[in-house]
DNA sequence: CAGTATCCGCGGAGATACTG
DNA sequence: CAGTATCTCCGCGGATACTG
């Protein structure tokens, strides 16, 4: 069934956590934007993420209440991305991933070392 | 292009991480066997996923060196799951999540406190 | 009990072209 | 510059039946 998950009985906020994470690229992007990038097109050329779906992220993330658009000009209608209070509260946690991520590099070797998966991609 | 995309020009273990947590029910696997669920049926009984599904994500994250199977009796070969080192270092991780999961529970409201998704499902 | 095998739907993501 | 609109691909996940 994907995502959109009947996550009742888990009584977790993990799987609500999760479902702003099912989308990959939405913690993705809010790290974008933590990192100063506040602008669609910077975004999308920071991230490389296909236009279409960034502003589908924007939304989602934006809808989570994790980021808010903020006009920046109005004669054409511009908007900036930031991060709401949820969102800041979000980004040290997505740094520990990080950290995670780049000590056990999608692997670890149960003990010899020689392990699963040389990076996947 | 999904999962399993060219994540070189992200300079960040957080695309690695992500490449574990894309697929959603990862996490919630992990965080299954670290409440002491440990074999197959536990923790399909607990997270009431899909058996195939299962075979997969325990092969993903054995793959990942997150977890590792430990044989406990070999007539019938069985195996139970076990974080590995890594694993346990990503529960607190996980645990932060929930914590967030929970306090905004999937939306803050960016000023009106109405705003955004009621529970998609 | 612990998986494996099939079949299928949905939606996330990519590529690209177009608009204000 | 900041999106929107289309179209397609494909992998995640569900359901179910089968095997050691």
């Amino acid at each position: 069934m994907a995502p959109r998950k009947n996550f009742d009985h888990i009584p977790h906020g993990l799987a609500r956590a999760l479902s702003v994470m099912g989308e990959w690229w939405t913690p993705l992007v809010v790290h974008a934007i933590a990192q100063g990038h506040h602008r669609f097109e910077e975004i999308q050329a920071e991230l490389g993420i296909a236009r279409n779906i960034l502003t589908d992220r924007l939304n989602t993330v934006v809808d989570k209440g994790v980021v808010e658009k903020v006009e920046y000009t109005q004669r054409p209608r511009r908007y900036e991305y930031r991060l709401t209070k949820a969102g800041l509260e979000l980004v040290p946690i997505l740094e520990m991933l990080e950290k995670w991520g780049n000590k056990w590099n999608g692997n670890n070797g149960p003990d010899d070392g020689s392990a699963g998966v040389p990076a996947r991609v």
